[in-house]
DNA sequence: ATATAATGCGAGCATTCACTCGCTTTTCCT
DNA sequence: AGGAAAAGCGAGTGAATGCTCGCATTATAT
């Protein structure tokens, strides 16, 4: 992510005032996206609003890529941090207490910048990007998976694995679905009806 | 989709061969997609793969993304024919057995094309396509919908859009998710296992 | 046969855009 | 203070690409 230095920085030098310039430029390339599109978004139009040049640009993302990368990283990042504190919070709970929590967790993490997630999934086009974020759906696959294979006395016979992948899947849907379809228009009480109906299937589904 | 002609053609004249030139770009966009990504779709490169000049490309799709369109919508097209006649033939059935054949025809759509699939969810930026998109996603809903209307007594209470939606969305997500990572590498028993479990998941929560 | 419309052609235009490079300014270290 | 490295600058370059336009070819009608 940072350059290649041509020569080892002596100390720490000035850091401070290239990192100000890394965020500027990460914020502008998000606020580009979610006020103006992904067609929008060129270098030099991302270094103008950053209120930088696109040579120094350049010096920190060595393409238009990396930068879009950089965003959906920070944005994945953001959600991850939600659903690892749920999985630690859901550890001693029974499968229905645990499932509305994460049910409820998963919708909140789409919340959390619903314009941003809608330029992400609708208008990206998703290349060399997709490793990482298989390994953010692999990680959440891990963290629901171990939680399942903890909870096995409290359900029916059958393959963690495949029950993880069935879980998840529904519950990002309806999550992602939510919240792409009726935008910022959700009533706290819709939300909650949503949850109960998404905690009841997958409840039923795995006991 | 057909260009505007300057005057009323006189009979049907030679539409054989407009169509077929109509076919073959449609029919390179495809390929291009699949087997060289977004990115390489270019109009000269489309004109170039179908044997035909960019002008004539212009004369009947009046942007590059009206030729994506095209392909997406042939796609879609497929799709509903698919699930339309599932809809139909399921009218009479008890939810279990219609479930399962929803479920079976969703996975089954979703295989049609998989690289085809794949470049589309993935590749394609939707942008101004996204209507086109969503009325298919309308289709499915209310076709969805209306059988479970047509079966509220064999169902819980429960208020059929919303039911609908969370069904869909689970479904959809099962059949997406499992064509995408497991690519082509899918056994038979795989996928009967999958079609299952899903079943059992959205049965158990309708009634 | 001849006129008219339909279809097809493809070189080239105009534009956009990612990215480079030579240079200046700022910061750090001694 | 002075020198070196880090950070920043932005006009310019080269390549790609969507699309036009004037002309050529083919089909249809009379």
């Amino acid at each position: 992510m940072a350059r290649k230095p041509p020569t080892k920085p002596r100390k720490n030098a000035s850091q401070e005032r290239s990192r100000a310039t890394v965020d500027a430029l990460v914020e502008a390339t998000a606020r580009i996206l979610v006020k103006e599109g992904f067609e929008k978004a060129s270098t030099n139009r991302i270094a103008e609003i950053a209120g930088v040049s696109v040579g120094s640009l350049y010096q920190y993302f060595p393409s238009k890529e990396a930068l879009v990368a950089a965003v959906i990283d920070r944005h994945n990042e953001e959600i991850m941090g939600i659903v690892r504190s749920a999985r630690i919070e859901v550890a001693d709970m029974p499968i229905d207490k645990a499932v509305r929590k994460l049910v409820t967790v998963a919708i909140e993490a789409h919340r959390i910048d619903p314009k941003l997630h809608r330029v992400l999934a609708e208008q990206i086009p998703r290349t060399g990007q997709l490793k990482d974020v298989e390994a953010f759906n692999r990680e959440v696959h891990a963290l629901v998976r171990t939680y399942l294979e903890s909870r096995r006395n409290e359900m029916r016979k059958i393959d963690p694995a495949l029950a993880t992948f069935i879980c998840v899947s529904a519950i990002e849907a309806v999550a992602h679905n939510t919240v792409l379809n009726h935008a910022e228009m959700l009533t706290e009480k819709t939300v909650r009806t949503l949850v109960d109906e998404t905690t009841r299937m997958v409840v039923g589904y795995l006991r």
